[in-house]
DNA sequence: ATGAGGCTTCCAGTTACTGGAGGGTCAATG
DNA sequence: CATTGACCCTCCAGTAACTGGAAGCCTCAT
């Protein structure tokens, strides 16, 4: 199968699906005129990347789930260890996301927007110092 | 005033500083010697860059509220739009995250973490056609 | 004058792709 | 049989916002 069609199945782009190669993450065949040779295993494997990465999983946490993925001896404590510790870092950075909308949303409100120049935004991201 | 000094007492790192002289966010003066000379107007501008970054600004965005922080004819509506636009970003960044964390915490949850190989998570990563 | 620490420039690497140039391959059509 | 359009290939560059490191001046104190 061409790399078209494996995109259109896998919904991993072409170029992504190459990029993945490079990196070493899937080995489609070389065929006689240049075009890689995928097979259903490969559309397997690209689909199962792009859900990992679609729940914001890094290339190499798919490289170690991908490894779990096709071991039958996995434990899956293996795989919960790599989850958990992924979840944690979406909190964290939801955390993050929270707080800054919190000002944010502070400051916006705040802020009349009309044409003069007083803004509580500005004075916020101003160096209080000034005001000395 | 030396590099060390204004990072010091702005807060952004010697090596940040350089980078937003390199993509025009601020002009130091050279002095004899072959170093950047800063004032205190500098340290003000790196101050509130500092600050605009922490709450996610891009470097553009911070672009711009930088020159409507330097100036005095600034309309107020157009510092609030930037805001906004960053604010509803922020929004669907966080909504993707809460999404996933969804997700997560639920094949997680049902991860039952020993040693045997079934796994949820994997199932959930797996295409279904397999089952077939 | 020597050594520590600060300053300089420039190059490379990070993440995960994406776009584009330049150029072969294939299947169908005229 | 030539051409056309849709594929495919490789390689290079760019994205965002820094960060690390090498190689080499400058400065100040001893």
């Amino acid at each position: 199968m061409n790399i078209g069609d494996v995109a259109r199945q896998s919904g991993v782009p072409p170029k992504t699906i190459r990029y993945y190669e490079d990196i070493g993450l899937i080995r489609p065949n070389l065929s006689e005129n240049g075009y890689r040779a995928f097979t259903e295993s490969h559309i397997h494997k690209l689909a199962f990347l792009g859900r990992a990465r679609a729940l914001g999983f890094t290339i190499e946490d798919c490289r170690t789930l991908l490894s779990l993925y096709e071991d039958e001896n996995r434990e899956s404590m293996q795989v919960k260890a790599v989850a958990e510790d992924h979840l944690r870092q979406i909190e964290e950075k939801i955390a993050k996301l929270q707080s800054m909308r919190a000002t944010l949303a502070e400051l916006v409100e705040k802020c009349a927007g009309d044409h003069r120049p007083d803004c509580p935004i500005i004075e916020d991201l101003s160096p209080e110092r000034l005001a000395k």
